[in-house]
DNA sequence: CTGTTAGCGCTTTCAG
DNA sequence: CTGAAAGCGCTAACAG
C-alpha cells in the first residue's frame, strides 16, 4: 500500500489556516488574500504537497483527460498524428490515456474500460466505433472525434481528409498518363478512407474509359502489400501502375519490385501511395503521392473536441479537410499535368 | 457540465439492495449470493450503471495507470516500444497516460502534473529524469524505470541494452575490416545511451590502434544526421566509415551519401546504425546495425513496474540487456568475421 | 452473505 | 475574505 500523503488538511494544520482556504489557493480564480496564499504556499512546499488530482475530478465530475484510441502505431503517420495531438492538448491542459486496440473492429472491452475511466473526451486515430458505443458516448455526453473514419451515426463528429477526391486524383493521374493496367492495393475493406480512396480511383479511371487492372488486398500494412504485390506481377502480365492505399505500403511494393522482380520505378511500373509520410520523401522513394493534412486534422479534432467538453453538450460536425496531390518520381507523369 | 450519471445509489435502489451490494458485486474478490449477483447486474444493465473508476481510484489509492514519459515518437523504434508497452500494461489491466517532452532534459511542469495524476508508476522511454525528481518519486512510493536513460539516482531502475559493448562491437567491426578514417555522428550528449555507444566505439578503435577521424553532433534527427554527413563528407577528405548513434540517422546518413555526394555504400564509405528498426532491413539499405531486444526491454521494465506496484515498495534494479550484431550489407566486412 | 457506517481528498455553497 | 459543513461515488471494515 501506498503510504498517506501529504493532504490539503496537513498544509492547513501548518499554516494555521482552515482546509479550504488551502483547496482556494490551488484553486484557478478562487479570491483568497495574499498574506493568507503566503502562508499556506509556504506550507505546501515545506511539505512537499501537490493537490490530489483523483479527489478533484470526483467533484468536478472532469478528469481533464482525453482518451486517444488507435490501432497502428507503426504506421509513422499516425505516430506523427498522435505525437501532435498529445502537445496540444498538453498545452491545454488536458492528459492523453491511450488505448490500443486490434487493426480491424474495436475492442468491446477496451471500450468498456473508456467509459469507466471517466475521460472527458474521445479521439478516435483511425479506429473503429461501433454505433451502439457511439449512442453511449451520447447519453454519458462524452463527445468523441473520429479521425480518418465515418461511423453510422450522426451524433460524433469526424474530421477526415478528402479521401474520394485523393483517390480521383491518383486515378486520373495515372490514367492521363497513359497507364492501361492500373492495380490497386487497397487498404483495410472495413475502412471508410478504403473505401473512398477506391471509389474515387475507380470512378477516375472510369472517366477516362478505363477498369482497374487488379485489386490486391493490403490491409494498410507493409508485410500484406509485398505479397499482393507478388500476386499482382508473379503472373504472365503484370499492372504498369501500382495504387496502393497508403504510403507504409506503396513503399513496400516499391521496395518489392526493385527486389524480388528487378523492376524500375517508374520506368517500368508507376507507383503512387497517399499521406505523404516523411519516408515519402526520401531519395530513395521519391514517391509520388497525395498529402493529407495532418496537422490541420488534429487541430480541427482537437478544436472540436474541446469546444463540446467547454460546451457541456454534443454537437456533431463533419469536416473533409482537402488533401494536397505530392508529385514526385515514383509514377510517371501525363506529358502536360493538371492537377 | 456533465449530466448526473448512474450510481450504485440508483442501481441498489432499483435492485432492492444495499449500495454496498452493488459495489461488491463489482469488485473481483467479494463474496455474494448469486441470487443479488443477478438482480443487481440486471438493474446495472437496464441503467446502463459503469462504476466510475475515478471514485474506486480515490479511496484504494490506486488509479492503474502508469505515466510514460517520452520525447521522440517519429523515431519507429520509440513508437513501437510505446506500442508494446500499452498492449503490454493493457492486459495487466493498467492504462497508459502519456507524456511528450521536449527531446532534451526534462520538462520541469510536466513531471509535476504526472505527480499529481497520481500514476501508480512511472515508466521513461529514453526521457531524461532529474535526480530531485526521482527523490519526490520515491517519497511518494511511486516506482519509476527508465528504459535507455540513466540517472543519478540509485532509487531509480533502469533497463538498458549493453549500448557500451555495442558500440564496441562497431568499433572492432569496422576497424577489423580495415577502415582507417572512422566517424562518429552522435545522439544527444547527454543521453546516457549515446555515451555508452560512443565510449565503446572510442575503445574499439583504440584497441586497434585508431582513434576516431571525426565526430559530429547528430541528436539522433534525421535532418541534423544530414548536415553533420554534409559536415563529414565536405571537406577534401572523406570518412571511410560512419558510425551513427542510432538508424534513424544512420539511413539519413545513406540517403544523403548517395544522393548528394554520389557515394555508393559500402564500396565508398560504409555505414552502421544502432536500433535496428523495421526500415533497416529494407533491400534500399540493408543497414548493418545492432539490435537492442525492444521487446525484451519492456517486458523486464513492465515487470518491475508492476513488481514494485504489487510489492508497494521502491526495489531500484538495474538491468542490461544483451545485443546482437546484425550483418547487413551497409559496410564492409572482416574477411573472416568475429562476432 | 448482507446492510450500516465511515471515510478517500477535494470543491463548493453558505454563513460570518 | 474565510471557516464550517456537505458531499462527489465508491470501498472497506464491522456487526448482524
Amino acid at each position: 500500500m501506498k503510504k498517506r500523503s501529504v493532504t490539503s488538511r496537513d498544509v492547513a494544520a501548518l499554516a494555521g489556516v482552515s482546509q479550504s482556504a488551502v483547496s482556494r489557493c490551488f484553486s484557478p480564480r478562487a479570491s483568497i488574500s495574499d498574506g493568507t496564499r503566503e502562508k499556506v504556499l509556504a506550507a505546501a512546499k515545506t511539505l512537499g504537497y501537490r493537490p490530489n488530482s483523483i479527489a478533484r475530478s470526483l467533484i468536478t465530475r472532469s478528469s481533464r483527460t482525453i482518451a486517444v484510441v488507435m490501432s497502428q502505431l507503426d504506421n509513422p503517420f499516425y505516430a506523427q498524428m498522435l505525437d501532435r495531438a498529445s502537445r496540444l492538448f498538453q498545452v491545454k491542459g488536458y492528459h492523453l490515456l491511450l488505448f490500443m486496440v486490434s487493426a480491424d473492429g474495436e475492442s468491446k472491452g477496451v471500450m468498456g474500460e473508456i467509459l469507466q475511466s471517466q475521460v472527458d473526451g474521445i479521439l478516435m486515430l483511425s479506429a473503429s466505433l461501433s454505433s451502439s458505443f457511439a449512442q453511449e458516448c451520447v447519453e454519458r455526453s462524452i463527445p468523441v472525434v473520429l479521425i480518418n473514419r465515418t461511423v453510422d451515426s450522426d451524433s460524433v463528429s469526424q474530421v477526415a481528409s478528402d479521401n474520394y477526391h485523393g483517390g480521383y486524383w491518383v486515378g486520373s493521374f495515372l490514367a492521363a498518363a497513359g497507364h492501361e493496367r492500373c492495380a490497386f492495393i487497397s487498404g483495410l475493406p472495413s475502412a471508410s478512407t478504403n473505401v473512398h480512396r477506391r471509389r474515387g480511383f475507380l470512378d477516375a479511371l472510369a472517366a477516362y474509359g478505363l477498369t482497374c487492372w487488379a485489386e490486391e488486398r493490403g490491409d494498410y500494412q507493409a508485410d500484406m502489400a509485398r505479397q499482393a504485390t507478388h500476386r499482382l506481377c508473379g503472373g504472365d502480365s503484370r499492372p504498369d501502375a501500382i495504387f496502393a492505399a497508403n504510403d507504409h505500403m506503396a513503399i513496400a511494393v516499391i521496395e518489392t519490385l526493385r527486389t524480388d522482380f528487378s523492376l524500375r520505378v517508374p520506368q517500368d511500373v508507376s507507383v503512387v501511395g497517399f499521406d505523404d509520410i516523411p519516408l515519402a520523401a526520401l531519395p530513395s522513394y521519391r514517391l509520388t503521392t497525395v498529402r493529407q493534412p495532418l496537422e490541420e486534422m488534429v487541430v480541427q479534432a482537437a478544436e472540436q473536441l474541446l469546444w463540446q467538453i467547454a460546451e457541456g453538450r454534443i454537437v456533431a460536425v463533419n469536416q473533409t479537410l482537402p488533401i494536397v496531390p505530392i508529385l514526385r518520381e515514383s509514377a510517371r507523369c501525363p506529358t502536360d499535368v493538371h492537377i
